[in-house]
DNA sequence: CTATAATATTAACACGTGTTACTGACCCGT
DNA sequence: ACGGGTCAGTAACACGTGTTAATATTATAG
């Protein structure tokens, strides 16, 4: 029959000596003075019987269970977020092992159910959590926030002050665009990733505007058209672009999957990519690298994003003043061919 | 300031009840009468109070947790393992979701350090563990075993009676190749994905081999190629067999990146897919869709092997007699063009 | 030699819950 | 009136640990 896990009273018996004690130097407390020999003699009594504390019991009393919780909300840019999440939660996984805590997984199909992943907080599984895809509609995070439970936010909300890690989706816009004006583009189009609801969408247009205003080139309604993050949608947009009276000869897709859509709408109509039409997209999935010519995109710091906001809850759960609570973090264009820029 | 967490003694308090009978009353516990006006009268209480159990308690005395942990072990197929990650997360998500448990996430980079992932059970954080990609070196494992802690296994261990999920590898295989057989292929080579060390990749060349067999064809050494994850392998590898003197006309490819780098190597002859030589893939990754031609190949039920997996290991947890710890999941061959079959 | 202080260790409480054995109260049949 | 039986509820223990206030022991100073 299996001996049961031993305890720090089996210790104390065997090393002659009070729980208590025992307990003091396991944690080695400061400030406490114990003699070397009984340390030495209590470290090797648990070395011996390869003594692990009980989670349980050390949380019950206190108080922490040194464990984060990562609320994963599926929403329909599930799509999307699917092809980061390894990297993410590598990322995650990085900085909360490093901080001496641990990673409680808990998706979440309907964020308007008020069950949804409130038992995490409340029956204290976890001291913090981060909440990646976070949702207006979500009943349950004013309350959190009101309580000063730490929360952390993968993504934005906008009109809350809650801290959150996100990609600079402006910034990285108008870097894209910027690129295709750099190759002498007049004409640019937008397909957003998805209808202007969504945070990502306004603020990926937001940067298009800016990037065509400083160059000087009046910024055109026609040639904005909308995506829904699938694929399907990015075809309907550019085969409305390719209709206009001036179509554009580039466009800026703000969401791969949605520019391999594009992609293939300008292959049926027998134009070719860039010659015909320049192409940008934005997220680097992997596939960008394999499609027909290989895609210029910009690429998001997926495992960093999982890193940082681990990284900031970690410090917002210890009390530790935290100076910037908002992150957002810078993007890289990554240049192939389908914007033109290689055959220079 | 805000309030403390509600207990169940001040349910009891504010329902004039001893706790025993808050506690009684919450877990309605079978074989115990209460009077319905009490019981209805602490249940009113706990709502009006918000009350939740606190987890740490209750799993400190009655030992168990509720929390399975799923260990990803970041071996050099770790590459392929994120493409499904997310799939099979979702499995296990909601297979634990429905049998109450939760799930502690741990990604382990080396397998061998000793601490790797045994204090998620000496420490009693989770009441059993799925272990997915696990390693021959692998010191803990057969301790957990002796002890009778319950482990199940995403991917197999040559050797061991540790239950496992895995997919039918040697069927699968035989499928894609009988498939080749049916177009009228009589020359059909195979690039593996993997190092024959690899349980995968030697049952994937295991089951071309019966499906040669079977249908009467001569096994030649000189057909077998060795792939290493990485597509550059595929590249390589599929160069040897278009150098032999009789160039297969089909080559079964067990990698889709592996395959993507055959690709490659085909077009970079001025050869055509599947005119030439026709390509058979394993995986279906996402991008196998894409590329071009679209590759046939053989789909994994990503989300079946988490949610298989879950099941299996809460039954094992609450000790239910299982018929069947030993999961073969079968695939579904997934034909696109790179094979020949739709042009016939 | 006594008063004080430092050292080494411990008794006792707290955390919030699950569970068992026990106590009253009440009713019934004789 | 009294023993036996159901009903409704409770006291008491257990789980394993962190922490504070107190105690025994020894050293130091006056």
């Amino acid at each position: 029959m299996p001996r049961p896990r031993p305890t720090q009273r089996q210790i104390a018996e065997e090393a002659g000596v009070s729980r208590t004690t025992v307990s003091l130097v396991l944690n080695d407390v400061p400030g406490v003075r114990i003699s070397p020999e009984t340390r030495q003699r209590i470290l090797e009594v648990a070395r011996r019987l390869n003594y692990y504390p009980d989670a349980a019991a050390r949380t019950l009393v206190s108080g922490r269970t040194h464990t984060i919780g990562f609320v994963l909300c599926q929403s329909p840019d599930r799509i999307f977020a699917d092809a980061f999440l390894p990297e993410v939660l590598r990322g995650v996984g990085d900085a909360v092992q490093e901080n001496g805590f641990r990673v409680l997984l808990h998706s979440v199909e309907d964020v308007a159910a008020p069950e949804a992943y409130i038992g995490l907080v409340r029956e204290k599984h976890t001291d913090g959590i981060i909440l990646s895809g976070p949702r207006l509609d979500d009943e349950q995070l004013p309350h959190l926030k009101a309580e000063g439970f730490p929360v952390v936010l993968l993504g934005q909300l906008p009109g809350s002050d809650i801290p959150f890690v996100d990609v600079d989706n402006v910034g990285a816009a108008k870097q894209a665009v910027e690129h295709l004006i750099g190759l002498g583009h007049r004409c640019i189009g937008i397909i957003t990733n998805a209808p202007l609801e969504y945070t990502a969408a306004r603020d990926r247009l937001a940067g298009y505007r800016q990037a065509l205003e400083e160059a000087g080139i009046p910024f055109d309604e026609r040639l904005v058209c909308y995506g829904d993050f699938r694929e399907e949608s990015g075809r309907v947009a550019m085969n409305q672009l390719l209709d206009l009276p001036e179509s554009p000869t580039a466009v800026f897709v703000a969401s791969d999957l949605v520019a391999f859509g594009a992609l293939v709408a300008i292959k049926e109509r027998g134009l070719r990519v860039p010659h015909d039409v320049a192409l940008v997209g934005f997220d680097d999935v992997r596939l960008a690298h394999y499609v027909d010519p290989p895609l210029t995109t910009v690429r998001l710091p997926a495992y960093e994003l999982g890193y940082r906001a681990a990284t900031l809850l970690t410090q917002l759960i210890g009390s530790e003043p935290v100076e910037e609570q908002e992150i957002l973090l810078q993007t890289e264009l990554v240049v192939r061919q389908s914007c033109g820029a290689a055959r220079r």
